[in-house]
DNA sequence: CTCTCTGCCTACCATTTGGTAGACAAATCC
DNA sequence: GGATTTGTCTACCAAATGGTAGGCAGAGAG
């Protein structure tokens, strides 16, 4: 990859994701690079090409990610935890992954859908079994869709982090907030309560 | 409302919510409707105020419904469901709303807050303080964020719908199954559990 | 030295964009 | 019946769009 082509494919990612696809002018991109138009053509023939490159390479690093994750993890809750506040960071740390996911799902949600299915497929396979395993030993809800919870708990990941401007329409919700909620949230409907009495018993 | 303005607005949701502002032309509004593109800008001086007529017909529509959901709804639970089961099922009825609505957030931020908080803010004060009378009595998690649990609830109601065409990453999950399992997440994430032990006790 | 290839450039292209000017017909008002 | 308003149209505009043609400088190879 010559840095050229990877300084494009930063700035095309930053745009896309701020301003779409449509509301992204080849010009935009090459004026925020540095060069001209027909220079980024030179390294991507056409604005189509750009936009899969820019979505392989999001996609690719989500891939690097997440199994070293699942395998670094421990076992039960705390691979829970680790794995959650991984997937939530990696959108934290740079919403603009959030944003572009949630765009290309708008607008070319058959797209997006095999290119998710290529690499998230078989992360998504080993996390439910993982669940189903707890279902049996009793410690998760025996009624809880492992599939559909999952695809819950990754649209509240990146639906969140992509509203990052809405701040301040729910009084109050610092992020901060937002995301202890979330972690709550995705336990607490995972896992079944404990044996003993509730706090007000 | 003139029948044509209301046509012209019928369409441009449409349009709007699947292909984004940036990537429908006044002229692609104008052919859906069957007129030339001049007779659509005598009735909206400009594709930004038409926007804006579509944002605003959108939201004063989800401020028609909900009072009337939260007053009509009885008490605790059955509360609960029926809100819930009306917020489910404004998108569900209708996946442009939550295409546009999620669009603009990302298009727009600014702009959307505002909006938001015109139209939404009393009710949500409404819901928290509901939520927060049911942690009084204990029915409810005292450790829940009432602003940040409706704000996750709504983003999933919303993004959960928009993102309609992504049947299929995700082996097996029908939407029904999707739907249910996120009233059992709601549920589950907001009620304490009774006082029984869990079925595998 | 020359030849070729890489990578950037200027100049240009057809098409589409949001928007305007102004003609014209039908309805409405006085 | 004449004047005015409403709503649609054709014809047009400047600007921006994605993309092409082809020149040109420099580096490396024979």
């Amino acid at each position: 990859m010559s840095e050229m082509r990877q300084r494009i494919l930063t700035e095309a990612t930053h745009l896309f994701a701020r301003r779409g696809y449509e509301g992204t002018s080849v010009q935009a991109i090459s004026e925020a690079v540095g060069i001209r138009k027909p220079s980024l053509l030179y390294h991507f023939s056409s604005k189509a090409l750009l936009r899969d490159a820019v979505l392989e390479s999001l996609l690719s690093r989500w891939g690097d990610v997440v199994p070293q994750v699942m395998t670094a993890a421990t076992t039960g809750e705390n691979r829970f935890e680790s794995t959650l506040t991984e997937v939530i960071g990696f959108f934290e740390a740079d919403p603009d992954r959030a944003r572009l996911l949630w765009r290309e799902m708008l607008d070319r949600p058959d797209a997006l859908r095999s290119l998710l299915s290529a690499h998230l497929s078989p992360w998504i396979g080993l996390v439910s079994s993982t669940i189903r395993r707890g279902q049996r030993e009793g410690i998760i809800y025996a009624d809880l869709d492992p599939e559909a919870w999952i695809f819950w708990v990754i649209t509240m990941a990146v639906a969140g982090f992509s509203a990052a401007g809405l701040s301040g329409v729910f009084s109050e919700d610092a992020p901060a907030h937002r995301r202890a909620e979330l972690v709550r949230i995705a336990r607490v409907s995972l896992f079944t309560p404990p044996l003993e009495a509730p706090e007000h018993g």
